[in-house]
DNA sequence: TGTATTTGACCGGG
DNA sequence: CCCGGTCAAATACA
């Protein structure tokens, strides 16, 4: 964490290791080849390999373009944001002059719209119990409320705006866009933005002890996960799988989206079963998962400084909320440009297509990976 | 009564 | 000017 915290901007060191990562992912895909892995795996690993050099040359461009500019829009966590004027909580907690109440409405619009786009933002894809057919929030472990819903140009279902219910309360800026997918109406693209400055207190202490409370009746009701319920024995397990599931998956879609060019959002299928949990314990193997394929990768970059400009490039599988936990501990990777995440994961084995996978986590890389040697 | 959702209006960017 | 994103009043709900 310091590691990165005191790369404000641009380490030339961070791109060596991306290059290095690069090296080990190519190993890792020989390994692959080897063995039992399905030929999509190895296949989206080496799509994955080559986004990753992508990433390092874009990194490398990014770094003049952002020469120019000064600080991420928001502040990690460690350091309260110096409460900019678009933040709730200057709205709330500072005593703004209400006489010219309309200006400074104005203004912190104005820098509202400005910040925000330079918010980080990814995405996800939730696939949702075919015939629960309900609109859901989602739940991913935060608690979000919906402030808008809007009918969006060429596609069929409306999509819903949501925040941080702490928004006021903490000056929570995350948002998240959830929008039905058109072909396949059981899938929602979820957008976020923002990272939560207010999670990863309560939201994670609950997710950590009641990952299928948290969900609201309704919401778990539409998981295809249904084995959450049933098999909450093999909770904890069957989350590492789905991680597991969902990494290659995404790999696997996202290469599509490679192949297609740029496909920011049109990933694979996503579940949140894992997501909420991502918060908690099962975030462990979550980043084990991605400790596996990124290796010290990981270790060295955040989900989101491997997505310097835009979507184009990002083909990691990351929990909504595991990435706000990143995103806070690197923000000054993520803050300077706006990028979209590509997460997914998939609710279900069954409904993964790739269930399979040759993409096995090893115990020894599981351990290694401690989280508190993370930040 | 407090909180969440709905929904039409507003605003800014492209 | 259009469209996406947000606001905020009205409404629903617990």
């Amino acid at each position: 964490m310091a590691k990165y915290s005191s790369a404000a901007s641009w380490d030339p060191n961070l791109l060596v290791e991306l290059l290095i990562n690069g090296e080990e992912q190519v190993k890792k895909l020989e390994a692959n080849l080897g063995e039992q892995a399905s030929p999509e795996f190895c296949r989206t690993l080496a799509q994955n390999i080559e986004s990753t050099f992508k990433k390092a040359i874009k990194m490398v461009k990014l770094r003049d373009q952002d020469a120019g500019h000064v600080l991420p829009p928001f502040c990690s966590n460690n350091t309260t944001p110096s409460l900019s004027p678009e933040s709730p909580l200057s709205a709330n907690a500072s005593p703004r002059s209400e006489t010219s109440d309309r200006v400074f409405k104005d203004q912190e619009r104005r820098e509202i719209s400005k910040k925000r786009k330079t918010l980080p933002k990814w995405s996800n894809q939730v696939r949702v119990n075919p015939g629960a057919g309900i609109e859901a929030p989602l739940d991913d472990g935060h608690s979000w409320r919906k402030y808008g819903q809007k009918d969006i140009l060429g596609a069929k279902h409306p999509r819903g705006y949501y925040r941080c219910t702490h928004r006021n309360a903490r000056g929570c800026l995350a948002t998240k866009q959830v929008q039905r997918s058109d072909s396949d109406p059981t899938i929602f693209d979820v957008v976020y933005r923002g990272e939560h400055t207010c999670s990863c207190e309560k939201p994670l202490g609950a997710v950590a002890h009641a990952p299928a409370s948290q969900q609201t009746g309704t919401q778990q009701s539409q998981y295809v996960a249904g084995e959450h319920q049933k098999q909450q024995q093999q909770q904890q397990q069957q989350q590492e799988n789905q991680l597991l599931l969902n990494f290659q998956t995404n790999l696997k879609v996202k290469t599509e989206g490679l192949d297609m060019g740029k496909h920011e959002h049109d990933v694979s299928s996503f579940s949140f079963p894992s997501t909420p949990i991502g918060c908690s314990q099962p975030r462990h193997s979550f980043f084990a998962n991605q400790a596996n394929l990124d290796n010290h990768f990981m270790d060295s970059f955040s989900p989101t400084f491997l997505s310097p400009t835009t979507s184009e490039s990002n083909y990691f599988s990351v929990s909504p909320c595991r990435m706000s936990n990143l995103s806070t501990g690197f923000n000054h990777h993520t803050a300077e440009s706006e990028f979209t995440e590509i997460i997914s994961s998939v609710t279900s084995a069954a409904n993964s297509p790739v269930v399979d996978m040759g993409f096995i986590l090893d115990a020894g890389e599981f351990d290694a990976f401690d989280p508190s040697n993370f930040f």
